[in-house]
DNA sequence: TCTGTCACG
DNA sequence: ACGTACGTGACAGAC
């Protein structure tokens, strides 16, 4: 039997039920899968070694792919490509997946290491670490910390549910490992758009509040605002820099990180989120104001009152230098993703009783911080998909309604939006 | 035990 | 002049 931390909360109580039910696995597909990721992956390993050799005309040269350490002697000082640009390490230079990005064009070794990295990834932490961790029904029994995030968000762990791949089409892959027993379905409920609209709430920014409330899609509503152009003429480019625009500024990302992102110049770059905050008036005041609120309280609250000590801002001599501007970056974040962690949690509470009293054979499953999966009986889905939305939506009014988005399937991966 | 890397929201 | 976009957990290698 798992043992559960039990913490008295204020604001929230512990639920328990999601890791009561636990996730079912697929575990003889999952071991199809490693079976095909194996191979995969040694034939990946064989052609990269090759290459070097070859290129190196050194048929005996041997090195573990794996290291940082040897990979930095191989591309370095070895195959001499180029180090500028590449930020410093330990053991040389970084080697993530972003500078491997750079270094591609340089030698056919660099692509192949970038498709090793994301499938030993993959088989490591997920195809191959799972397994082993469930219970004689096949359930793996994640454990929720409620006080370990200094937002107010849960984390998970052994293992952890909340990272599971969804961006590639090989992580879907792994996702599909996670299904519903006969004659049930899996119900994704998720909050469209949740911090957004937070921060639309606090900003009070009329523009950002009007766009929601129209049902707009809101970074094609940022663009053809900070462009100035009409909704129609706004090209899947400018969306696309909206969209990170959009949530880099509640990171409280600065004009640098945009020029290099957005493949723009510095100036234009500058240029544009001087743009944004003209248009969005209300977004810097808020910006500004939680800061300000930060340095002067010395701590800063959620809407519902969760509170994060920014006590260090308040006394700068006891910052050293470049802190400052972590603990801004920090205060500008928390209350919206700590308001965000707030609502879920107050919905699952209400869900838990309601599915009790309504829908005994519904579970709650998992919760992936703006996303509630539950175990339903397929007779059941229509009622409870409703019922949850129901709840998530209702939980509070903010100035820009709460949305949520409601997806069915027989795995985690293969899901059918439901209307 | 620490560092680098990478999976997610 | 420069870094520096928030919050997590897991794994392999280096020490």
């Amino acid at each position: 039997m798992k043992l559960f931390k039990t913490v008295e909360m204020p604001l929230v109580p512990i639920i328990v039920e999601m890791n009561m039910t636990g996730a079912l696995l697929d575990l003889a597909y999952l071991a199809a899968l490693n079976r095909e990721f194996v191979g995969r992956l040694d034939e990946i390993k064989d052609k990269i070694i090759q290459s070097v050799r070859q290129t190196l005309h050194d048929p005996q040269l041997t090195f573990n792919i794996a290291s940082v350490k040897q990979l930095n002697d191989i591309f370095f000082e070895k195959l001499k490509l180029p180090t500028d640009k590449l930020r410093k390490s330990q053991h040389g230079r970084s080697l993530d997946a972003d500078a491997l990005e750079a270094l591609k064009p340089y030698h056919p070794a660099v692509g192949l290491l970038l498709d090793w990295r994301a499938l030993e990834k993959l088989r490591n932490t997920y195809v191959e670490a799972m397994p082993p961790m469930v219970d004689s029904e096949h359930r793996v029994h994640t454990f929720y910390n409620q006080i370990g995030a200094s937002t107010g968000r849960l984390s998970s762990e052994s293992p952890n549910l909340q990272n599971i791949p969804i961006r590639t089409d090989e992580g879907r892959r792994v996702r599909k490992a996670f299904i519903a027993p006969p004659g049930y379905r899996l119900l994704s409920v998720d909050y469209s758009q949740i911090e957004l609209r937070i921060l639309a709430h606090y900003s009070e920014d009329e523009a950002l509040i009007e766009a929601f409330r129209q049902g707009q899609d809101i970074h094609r509503a940022t663009a053809a605002l900070v462009n100035g152009i009409p909704l129609d003429q706004v090209t899947k480019e400018q969306r696309y820099f909206a969209k990170r625009v959009n949530f880099g500024l509640m990171y409280g990302m600065g004009a640098q990180r945009l020029a290099r992102e957005g493949e723009l110049s510095r100036n234009d770059a500058q240029r544009f989120i001087d743009n944004y905050f003209k248009r969005l008036r209300g977004v810097k005041a808020y910006l500004d104001g939680t800061k300000e609120r930060a340095r002067t309280q010395g701590y800063l609250e959620t809407l519902f009152g969760r509170r994060r000590s920014f006590e260090r801002l308040r006394n700068p001599l006891a910052l050293h230098g470049g802190e400052t501007s972590q603990l801004e970056r920090e205060a500008i974040n928390m209350p919206i993703q700590g308001t965000n962690a707030d609502i879920i949690k107050i919905a699952m509470v209400q869900l838990s009783a309601r599915l009790k009293a309504e829908k005994p054979r519904a579970r709650l499953i998992l919760q992936v911080h703006d996303e509630l999966v539950l175990e339903v009986p397929e007779d059941d889905i229509p009622a409870t998909a409703a019922l949850v939305r129901d709840i998530m939506e209702n939980v509070c009014e903010l100035r820009a309604p709460l949305k949520t988005e409601a997806k069915v399937g027989l795995n985690w991966a293969d899901m059918d939006e439901l209307p």
